[in-house]
DNA sequence: TGAAAGTGGTTGTCGCGGCAACTGACGCCC
DNA sequence: GGGCGTCAGTTGCCGCGACAACCACTTTCA
């Protein structure tokens, strides 16, 4: 075990924020959807995922991927959400062992209602601070640690 | 309520990058300090903070506010570092409403022994991939979305 | 063709974080 | 100087997410 290479100021000043904001963020997101639609942020991002895809359905373990999820914590999250008719379970023919989520009309409905708050808020709490050159710039940070989180990239990785 | 304003395809996948690296990055952190300390991120926090306190003390309150957590849920984890033996709480003599959370010999050794993985997680996950202008840029473009998620600014805000 | 390995998904249990209610101590202010 | 609002901190309960065990189906290959 070598000795450990630390942080420059620099570096550790970026760190802190970074950590701070991955710390924050989620409340923020967490609280006005919840206040405005009873929905958790990751409740919204299963629906709102559906909701742009191809017939509304998705197969249980592309949207676990695209949600950066596990497909036990999705299945629980579905649960629910069937619960309260935002979606449903269906067998998938092709595949028997494969489920398919479907949004349902009351849940296409939810989305579109939940929707524009959800952006206003992404826009007050993060894009309107930024300039148009940081945005670019953000990106292509996050793309880079994505590259490292997600090898598998799963978000682009197609069915 | 006016027709909401949407984001552009720029701006959009800036946003579904940072929520991806917000989702993916707590638990990178967590599992290798759970599996190489039995701690979680928020519990190495606590104690690495304390470590840079002067005397290894602070205030719950004071805590809480560095580490961007609330009162309970700092409560809590004290709660667990105290069982554990990393930390002591303390009436505070000057105010006897408040408590002083003090780091103990064990908890130091802790911290030390546990640093250098952990820096070592930081660097090959975030710091390692950026070119030092990026670093740069994200440090500035996290100070201005802090500035909005922590009005008071409590980070630096001292006693 | 049938056993073994692999894949898709669900369920159960446990631990942490959020919230609300509560206690005790400070400070104000007439 | 006693009562009232506020502040510091703790506790209890509830709900979500992680993990592991499990079931069902598919694929492979001898």
């Amino acid at each position: 075990m070598e000795t450990p290479r630390w942080l420059t100021p620099e570096q550790l000043r970026a760190w802190i924020r970074l950590e701070s904001v991955v710390e924050l963020l989620p409340t923020v997101l967490d609280s006005q959807l919840q206040r405005d639609a009873q929905l958790t942020h990751f409740e919204y991002l299963v629906l709102a995922k559906l909701s742009e895809a191809p017939e509304h359905v998705l197969r249980m373990t592309r949207l676990a991927a695209i949600t950066n999820s596990t497909l036990p914590r999705l299945s629980h999250v579905v649960s629910r959400l069937e619960a309260r008719g935002y979606l449903e379970r269906r067998p998938c023919p092709e595949d028997r062992r494969a489920t398919n989520a479907h949004l349902t009309e009351t849940g296409w409905q939810k989305v579109v209602a939940t929707a524009p708050g959800h952006v206003a808020n992404v826009r007050a709490h993060v894009i309107d601070l930024l300039t148009d050159e940081q945005v670019e710039q953000l990106d292509g940070i996050m793309a880079t640690l994505l590259e490292r989180l997600d090898p598998q990239n799963s978000l682009r990785r197609l069915p």
